[in-house]
DNA sequence: TCAAAATACATTGCACACAATTTAATTGCG
DNA sequence: CGCAATTAAATTGTGTGCAATGTATTTTGA
């Protein structure tokens, strides 16, 4: 052990609590945004894999999103009820239930699109800096997994 | 803006996404650790806090853990069944709640001493940069909640 | 071929998170 | 003094996260 145990159990001094703390303030910085396309951040986040392909497998957003079924069944429904996506059962393999965008789901993209630039704008900070910090953390998340 | 719009609304370009999943996998990585203590990442991130300092009020642990009462509230009253707290109304004020760690409460310490270490060597990561990353993750919390 | 294993989702139960509201107590100010 | 404003927690309701389990379907291997 590099440091004392004792530091070691600081609060500051802990990644794990910067990482928790700095996600959930994350969040907020989105939920005005969010509120207007009438999404919650994990929706969104559903909502990015499909905007990039279309047509996918809850196990395959799952996949993506590293959130298991427990989670996405409920989430999906959801944006069912508000008409963004269809969740329709293969007939070929009637365990599988794929995910398609709706008419109103596809515009919302439109709608999205000004809100990278929000966020980039709230998290002051320079975009090398942002791409360092986001292939550190990719890095960090594969290695944790392991 | 510096990148296309289409590009940022990729999942995989968003620093947002890198932290929301990066916080879930390390709170993989301490269930098993927690487990063996009886206790949550919420809730062990509140024993942190208190074996800090103890007899908090309940603000306290809020304004330091970035949490509002309708979390902590519950989450209290779960380490109080555990019988790791206490938590007493104060005579004086009697709109506060001071949370007081138990003799039990103080003996978890000592148990929690190995997580720090286990969780570094689950992160592979060198003690500079994990520094470096808390340091640039504090920061941006900081921004993000101005 | 046909039963066991594997796969894909769904369900249940528990514990966060947080907005909005409520309750209770204290402070401040005219 | 007395009442409005403030403060501190608790409560309520919605939406995740995830472990554990259940169910239906498909695949596989003796």
């Amino acid at each position: 052990m590099q440091t004392k145990p004792n530091a070691m159990l600081q609060l500051d001094n802990q990644l794990c609590f910067a990482l928790y703390s700095t996600s959930l303030a994350m969040t907020k910085v989105y939920k005005p945004l969010l509120d207007e396309l009438g999404l919650t951040y994990p929706q969104y986040l559903a909502m990015l894999v499909l905007w990039e392909r279309d047509g996918l497998m809850v196990s395959e957003l799952s996949d993506r999103l590293y959130l298991d079924s427990g989670t996405l069944t409920p989430l999906l429904k959801r944006l069912e009820a508000s008409s963004y996506i269809t969740r329709i059962r293969a007939l070929a393999d009637e365990r599988r239930v794929y995910i398609t965008l709706t008419s109103l789901g596809r515009k919302l993209k439109a709608r999205a699109a000004k809100i990278p630039g929000c966020i980039l704008s709230a998290s002051q900070c320079a975009v090398p800096e942002l791409k360092a910090l986001t292939g550190q953390l990719q890095s960090l998340r594969g290695r944790l997994a392991a």
